[in-house]
DNA sequence: CCCCGCATCAACCGATCGGCCGATGGGGCC
DNA sequence: GGCCCCATCGGCCGATCGGTTGATGCGGGG
């Protein structure tokens, strides 16, 4: 007897790809693509509706909610969820994770290994891409600085291009303890200027 | 009788969305893929020794010169080149135009947008996606400013979170002129502050 | 040849930033 | 209860930034 195919839900917000990774997937007999979603939200639903065996999911969605959030809330319902995106920060690593994903793989990643992975994915195995796993351990062995959730605040304002007066009032604090924030954010980034700190906190996409 | 194909060499530094693409491609007979390029400098090698009827670039390419060089090279060649990416910001499509580029497609685009857009490229028509189109013409309309080289050159090392004194120093040039030039890039992006002008940066892909 | 855009520089000044000290209070954990 | 993390605030000071005005030289286009 053959087993039943896994059972795929594709979810990304590049029509182009979702396209080209349905044709993908259909050269490979033990995988049915059983839906597809342009967005988190319609993610989430067509989840609960179809109740696959894996969703694969990228993390930018554009509109809506992002790829964590829409695979916070699907893994929450049991689905497993196999992230398959770009970008290999440290911030989507950890927060993809964190929501609960199964898997992390990167769209450089040879074809086989996206294979592998799904069925991987579909029997809750774990399937990490060889750079993402060395990010993860990297991380374990030597935990990098997190950054509060107020930092996070603090730093969304400073990349609006705010002086320490207007974050302040936006964040109803004094301009003192927007001065200690920032202190501390330009320790744990590794920089000492603002201009600097903008400039991490976009390339490492600390920010949604 | 039937046409003769249209030859096209994929480049884009995603193996699996390479693959996602051949698929795709391979459902429509009318179009044959005779090479991938996983970066930018083998593309414009395969470019010359395959001589496609049209190259489908990805911008973003990681390691190596980037698409829109790569672009400018193959162009060069009397190739045709469409641009097949996710980003639609001013400074991707102006540069990508400038280049030589014969047409700019979105990945959020519907597949049979791509083939057709690949039809009229193979016969050197240009095609663009709406929201390219659009910037494109809002852009004759109310010129953006542009930023000259030499503010582009002071952007970058803002971006490195340099202070005044060591941008000069980086650019052989006296702090009075850094600040002259620093007060136009705040005008021409429409900011006031450093961290602001880092931001607009980033966001709108201004530096490479 | 003259004008204009671009890059270069100077001097000045008020506002802001960054670094430093220390302090309080709440919440979780053992 | 004690401990630690986090967020909150204050004050001080030197360095830096942002804005302004004005000037020079160089190159291209009309």
């Amino acid at each position: 007897m053959t087993a039943p195919p896994v059972r795929i839900l594709l979810c990304d917000d590049h029509a182009v790809v979702r396209a080209g990774l349905l044709a993908l997937l259909g050269s490979e007999p033990d995988i049915e693509v059983v839906g597809e979603a342009g967005s988190g939200e319609e993610a989430v639903a067509l989840a609960a509706k179809l109740t696959p065996d894996v969703v694969l999911m990228d993390l930018q969605l554009g509109e809506g909610i992002d790829g964590v959030e829409a695979t916070r809330r699907i893994a929450a319902t049991g689905v497993h969820v196999l992230v398959l995106t770009t970008y290999d920060t440290d911030a989507d690593i950890t927060r993809a994770i964190e929501a609960g994903a199964t898997g992390y793989l990167l769209k450089a990643e040879r074809p086989e290994e996206l294979f592998a992975a799904i069925r991987s994915a579909a029997q809750g195995r774990t399937t990490l891409s060889p750079p993402v796993a060395s990010r993860v351990m990297a991380r374990m062995r030597k935990p990098l600085p997190t950054l509060t959730d107020r930092e996070l605040d603090i730093l969304a304002q400073l990349s609006q291009g705010l002086g320490n007066r207007d974050i302040a009032r936006a964040l109803f604090i004094s301009e003192a303890t927007v001065k200690t924030h920032l202190g501390r954010i330009y320790d744990k980034l590794g920089v000492d200027t603002r201009a600097g700190a903008v400039a991490v906190a976009k390339e490492q996409r600390l920010l949604p």
